[in-house]
DNA sequence: CGGTCACTTGACGTGACTCAAGAGTAGTGG
DNA sequence: CCACTACTCTTGAGTCACGTCAAGTGACCG
């Protein structure tokens, strides 16, 4: 798809993540009550009503939703730090479930509306959360419309490093299933598990064991996830090695 | 993907953009300097620097992102009375290109600022759209990740049929060129044609011309989209009739 | 009337899904 | 310590939906 007369971006823009561990001006206001949830449950369902917005403060969790025939898209796995259900009408457009064992902050909507409305502090912070989300999600729809599979996968690695410290080859635990990958990327858990596979063999990443990884090329990863131009000419190719 | 123990949404919530013509509080503001745009021109490209938010006036815009490797992803065919640019930070982070001729106001970043501290009508309805766009990315996410191409195209026409007037049974124009619309729902625009033929042959729509359309079947058509629970098990069957 | 352009349609190839079997890994109980 | 179970993950073989390539059709325009 797309030719010629379109116009090309200025620059790679990684965007990613910033830093969750400040919590900059949200963390006093959220940490009024924490609550805690198991790994699996369900911090809220789509369709229920939203009683404020939470913070995780620590954990991760499965921001989802699901088709009428049972198919499950998972718009993100949020992080300590970021922000859920950052949505000003009455009820939960996505269902949220703890992956790990999560802790939470709930700011009130009232409380939260009404921060918005005076702190000068508390607004520029909430925005700048919306612009990531916002950009997190546009880059969501660029990874399910655009990539392949390999793509998807190596693309979700590097983000997953990224998530994690800035821990230079160090091994990265991977919490959730191939299933939760697979339902994140648009794929199934066996073609997952076929790409990382294929990865692992071609000795671009390290895989020791199924949840945890180590990038030991990142240059061909990032090549091979469409974030670098490639001059190797091998992104696409097949496993045979 | 997925299996039993996800649970299902509480209801179907079709969350259909709002009416764009009642623009609120928001024209007054724009519409101070009205600029406009001839088809095919560029408001602003991915990574320019962001003067200010726009507000579509009348005409369609594509806003989309390129990957390095030349392929454009669509995120939204923006229609008159829809916020652009909506960044709280510098930069554009997606390019946007007249689809038709477009008359835009435009609100300097200042300006819109300070409309936000200030004025207790205007902070409510920005975030209004905000969810409204946050809402838009994530079933984006579900079309791509979930759906087939013949779910997809439905889906598609759907809210093209949506976005115009609540005219029932009458025709409605695509504006939009087949490629744009593969680049849209990620898929070729061969594909995106075949899916249209599949549906005007099985009499779910009317395509007298390849740039409108008339629903003809509005239930099967919603049936195939995946917006309703489907009894007659024809959804993904194929062409042959 | 001939040229250009977007759309359509067909034949073919292939990447990802489906189905099914096997391999680790962890947990439980004797 | 070693079965035995119950997972999830891996791997393979076959199928199908969608992409690719290429030819054909129709609309618009000079």
């Amino acid at each position: 798809m797309s030719d010629t007369r379109y116009i090309c971006p200025h620059s790679s823009r990684p965007t990613w993540r910033r830093d969750r561990r400040k919590n900059d001006a949200l963390a006093d206001l959220f940490s009024r009550r924490p609550l805690h949830y198991r790994a699996r449950e369900h911090l809220f369902l789509e369709g229920d009503s939203c009683e404020g917005v939470f913070l995780i403060l620590s954990g991760t969790v499965i921001v989802y939703t699901m088709t009428l025939n049972g198919q499950r898209q998972i718009q993100n796995f949020a992080g300590a730090g970021e922000l859920l259900a950052l949505n000003f009408s009455g009820n939960h457009t996505t269902s949220a479930q703890a992956l790990t064992d999560v802790t939470v902050g709930i700011l009130p909507r009232l409380a939260f509306n009404q921060a918005l409305q005076t702190s000068d502090r508390f607004r520029p912070t909430i925005f700048e959360r919306i612009d990531e989300m916002l950009d997190a999600a546009r880059r969501q729809a660029m990874l399910l419309g655009c990539k392949g599979a390999l793509e998807k996968t190596a693309t979700f690695l590097l983000d997953l490093e990224n998530g994690g410290e800035g821990s230079q080859g160090q091994f990265i635990p991977i919490p959730m299933s191939r299933c939760d990958i697979a339902d994140f990327l648009g794929l199934t858990l066996e073609t997952v598990s076929r790409m990382l596979g294929r990865l692992k063999r071609q000795d671009i990443i390290d895989l020791p064991r199924a949840d945890c990884f180590r990038i030991k090329d990142p240059k061909r990863l990032a090549q091979i996830a469409g974030l670098e131009t490639d001059f190797g000419h091998m992104c696409g190719n097949p496993d045979r090695f």
